[in-house]
DNA sequence: TACATAAGAATAG
DNA sequence: CTATTCTTATGTA
């Protein structure tokens, strides 16, 4: 498995493939956050190797999002290496929603198990591929930012992105 | 309107 | 079984 750092605005993301596709788009913020998940890489026995030449197409793509352009990473091989079947379905809904647009949990969860919104969120905060996973663009019901794992201000700043009112 | 609380789905330990 | 989670609905003031 490869990977390597992807540094934006407000920090940087860990990006790890397989040869199947991308596997984990984490966020770090500090060598410390970095350490932990490469310790967690390395207790489930992932072999990692820094290859920055492997994410021509992600940097590629992760560059236009932080530009401000509608990149919806719909075209990128993905490759779930965790989750539970529940949480790959979450995962794929809202991987569905379009640029811009917002859902909430409670929607998300009508089409998934009729009424478990709750596990929804619990889904989501174990979401392995930031951004390409737009958990950001899941709100509560009310409209407003709920919790979020890696750090409100990062979903703060990818919806700013997202509307236009922040230029990377 | 604001705050406490119950309910309810799925997962990790 | 219990605790936890990116929730929602309801009751009370």
């Amino acid at each position: 498995m490869f990977c390597t750092i992807f540094g934006f605005p407000l920090g940087g993301i860990l990006l790890a493939k397989s040869s199947k596709g991308l596997s984990f788009a984490e966020y770090v913020n500090s060598h410390d956050q970095l350490k932990k998940v490469m310790e967690s890489f390395k207790r489930r026995d992932f072999s990692i190797e820094f290859d920055r030449k492997k994410f021509h197409l992600e940097e590629e793509l992760f560059s236009l999002y932080f530009k401000g352009k509608r990149e919806d990473f719909t075209s990128l091989p993905l490759d779930f290496l965790s989750g539970t079947p529940y949480q790959k379905k979450v995962w794929l809904e809202a991987r569905k929603i379009p640029y811009g647009k917002t859902e909430t949990y409670k929607s998300l969860a009508c089409k998934l198990n009729h009424k478990g919104y709750r596990s929804v969120g619990q889904a989501l905060s174990k979401n392995p591929l930031l951004i390409i996973i737009p958990c950001h663009r899941v709100l509560s019901s009310d409209g407003g930012l709920r919790g979020f794992g890696a750090g409100l201000e990062v979903k703060d700043f990818l919806l700013r992105l997202e509307k236009g009112e922040v230029s990377a």
